[in-house]
DNA sequence: CCTTGAAACAGGAATCATTCCGATTCACTC
DNA sequence: GAGTGAATCGGAATGATTCCTGTTTCAAGG
């Protein structure tokens, strides 16, 4: 997703626009990876050296529910990303080493919803990890 | 898997018969659920009040590394379970509501890492999450 | 431009799960 | 039944995340 994408959508649902937003979608913008709160915190240290976690995670927490950010536990923290491919279903597959990662277009969920009958599915959760070619290589 | 399962993997390993295993794995027994380390904490109540969180996240990841309980992160909190087929790789579903799970045969590992050259796939994680036939009915 | 109310923010305290650490106790071996 | 390393206890420490409260900033209207 572009930042202008992103700024539209915070627009149509009222959220104003801030320096911290700003540089916040910028760090995420143009990066095919995970990243934590602390991360964010680190990359604003230039622009706002005194920027609080609260507002850090306020916002991140906008932009996923927004559907700006995609969103993951990874060993218990919570990771963010700019979405990939807006409204398009997909997963995700996760270097290990380097963090980055790669879309995976198939969703396991179609040929095993048939199989839960009177079960009422909300959601899923898939993802693969190991080593992308690059760090396999080292 | 049963208790005496249990036992002879850790004893295999040269863990000694404690007291506060035998009860932690006691409330794994005949669960098909995933548990948390309080919740864990609050059956020993009876047995050992005074039980410390390191001795049971210390014997927790001592199971789960001899693979009799199973692990997932679940909202950031580390949650176990009796592995509930040794040896049979699945998947679960897990119910949002009573936290009961239900085994899911298929990976669909298989028919996606064709589609992975050159990486080197480490693990996966596959969950669906939702309402059971039980709590749907409520 | 200037005002103004609501949204956003800073800073620090509080919370929650988890881990670390030093001192003590226990399970198994001889 | 004594010795030894594993296991445990209790409490302090850590790290991520959230809460709280007073202050600042945004953007819409006059």
């Amino acid at each position: 997703m572009t930042l202008d994408e992103a700024w539209r959508i915070l627009q149509e649902n009222q959220f104003k626009r801030t320096k911290n937003r700003d540089t916040i979608l910028q760090f995420f913008s143009n990066k095919d990876r995970y990243l934590t709160a602390l991360e964010v915190k680190n990359f604003m240290a230039d622009d706002n050296p005194g920027i609080s976690f609260d507002t850090i995670y306020r916002n991140l927490t906008t932009f996923s529910e927004l559907g700006i950010l995609e969103e993951t536990d990874l060993n218990g923290e919570r990771n963010f990303r700019m979405q990939c491919d807006p409204g398009v279903h997909h997963h995700h597959f996760i270097c290990t080493a380097c963090g980055k990662t790669r879309s995976i277009p198939h969703c396991p969920m179609e040929m095993i919803t048939v199989n839960l009958p009177d079960y009422e599915v909300e959601g899923h959760k898939f993802e693969i990890y190991g080593k992308c070619p690059l760090c396999v290589e080292k």
